[in-house]
RNA sequence: GUGAUUGUAGCUCAGUUGGUUAGAGCGUCGGAUUGUGAUUCCGAAGGCCGCCGGUUCGAGCCCGGUCAGUCACCCCA
């Protein structure tokens, strides 16, 4: 029987790399926080219906990547191919717009069927990051700041945002019909690739990659040069916030987003360690969602940053820093001892901040100590024959590579106050 | 879904034109040192050579399939 595996475009995180996730989303969170936003947790599958009507009938996402399947009752179940659909239907259900603006942030898996590769897994994590309710661009201001924190508490100056508009529903389909306009008579000399996206969706036209299309992308009308008024006055009010804020950013006029609720401002924080999937953290403005949803006509602006580039990005730019030593390794040597030191243990995990490794094996004191080095300890905590005659115990300093001798005395939780205090 | 490429010890990798008991470094465990670790020396354990099938007297090596990793397209976090 082969052992099992996990499955295809998933996997494992385990010590000591899942450190750096509890760090990351710990500051995801502080974060959010310090921006009044609160945390929503919604399940990891929803009706189908759901996230066809959300992201969209004709993207590849509800096309061809999403997980589906039937539950016992014939309902059509779907893993959820991103957060704000389900962050949307949430907040409707429990009426929370009774309330005025919501902002929210939610940090978890999503799943989508697609072929793995750099940054690419079908499952995968993201912080999502929604503020409902606000029209201005304050709002977007608002959350592309919070993107910009996060990266820049990690030191990623590496990562570009790249700013767009791809209007609304009064000037997008002028620019749809331009575009259309400026390739159709030119069908035949596009990419395969292209001649489909004709159809389906010209905008995807702009970031082609194949250098047949590139003559063609050059000389395309831009949105940015066919907003109407108030979505042109929109950005142009972004622009000024960000400024004011210091958040340097490109305009980037041929980046399009995959989700079909974007409306306005769209925008990507890119970073070049990334290979293909550059795209750290993506996002923009969705007017049209909630009505699309069933709720009252409600502005949105969010985004989605994920987790696993963002780690990728991190682990690309940081060079290796010696790791921090810290807690305390028990070693006892004999019976006694181990009879003696193991409340000593038990009262250190109750009361140090620091942790307290502890093998009761049998073994040599060398053993030991490479056990020490291997948990990365500070300190050593040595009990013998020796110290127990002498009511003593040896606190050995591992970086200093120094011995002290302690009173030995007294319950448990006074020798482990002791310690605690000589430890810290 | 399409294409390329790689699967040999816990990890990183050698393995000759197909030829007997498949190797190294690191790591692990033990010893040198009956009580002092990151250096050194000695020893040991650890392998369905990804899986299934085929060719062959004989397959880690050749062929087909399959699963998985990696990279790119598509698409996106």
């Amino acid at each position: 029987m082969n052992p099992i595996s996990a499955p295809r475009g998933t996997r494992d995180v385990y010590p000591p790399e899942s450190a750096h996730w509890i760090r990351l989303e710990g500051d995801c969170r502080d974060i959010a926080r310090r921006f009044g936003y609160g945390e929503i947790r919604t399940p990891i599958f929803e009706a189908t219906e759901l996230f066809a009507r959300g992201v969209g009938e004709t993207t590849d996402i509800v096309e061809k990547e999403m997980y589906t399947f039937t539950d016992k009752g014939d309902r059509s179940m779907t893993l959820r191919p991103e957060l704000t659909a389900g962050i949307v239907r949430a907040v409707l259900e429990h009426k929370l717009f009774a309330q005025g603006p919501q902002r929210l942030y939610a940090l978890g898996p999503f799943f989508r069927y697609e072929r793995p590769q750099a940054g690419r897994y079908r499952q995968a994590h993201q912080l999502s990051v929604e503020c409902f309710g606000v029209a201005g661009a304050d709002a977007d201001a608002e959350v592309i700041q919070i993107a910009a924190l996060l990266l820049a508490r990690y030191g990623i100056a590496d990562a570009a945002l790249n700013l767009n508009s791809v209007g609304d529903s009064v000037c997008r389909p002028r620019y749809r019909a331009a575009l259309l306009d400026h390739f159709r008579p030119h069908a035949d000399a596009l990419s395969a690739d292209s001649q489909r996206r004709l159809e389906r969706n010209p905008l995807r036209i702009l970031d082609s990659k194949d250098e047949k299309d590139r003559p063609f992308v050059e000389t395309a009308p831009l949105m940015i040069d066919l907003l109407c008024d108030d979505c042109r006055a929109h950005f142009d009010t972004l622009r000024r916030y960000l400024d004011a804020l210091g958040i340097a950013y490109t305009i980037n006029p041929r980046i399009v987003r995959g989700l079909d609720y974007y409306t306005r401002t769209v925008f990507e924080f890119v970073s070049s360690v990334l290979g293909a999937q550059s795209t750290v953290c993506g996002g923009g403005r969705y007017d049209g969602l909630v009505e699309e949803l069933g709720g009252p006509p409600t502005p949105g602006v969010g985004f989605g940053l994920g987790l696993e580039r963002f780690l990728m990005v991190v682990e690309k730019l940081a060079g290796e820093h010696a790791p921090v030593r810290r807690g305390i390794q028990a070693i006892a040597l004999g019976d006694a001892a181990r009879d003696r030191l193991m409340p000593v243990v038990g009262k250190l995990r109750e009361t140090s901040g620091e942790p307290t490794f502890a093998d009761w094996q049998d073994r040599k004191l060398t053993a030991h100590f490479k056990a020490a080095d291997r948990n990365g300890a500070r300190w050593a905590l040595i009990l013998g024959d020796d110290e127990l005659a002498k009511e003593e115990i040896v606190l050995r300093d591992l970086l200093a590579r120094e011995d002290r001798r302690l009173p030995m005395a007294g319950p448990a939780a006074e020798v482990a106050r002791t310690l605690v205090e000589a430890t810290t």
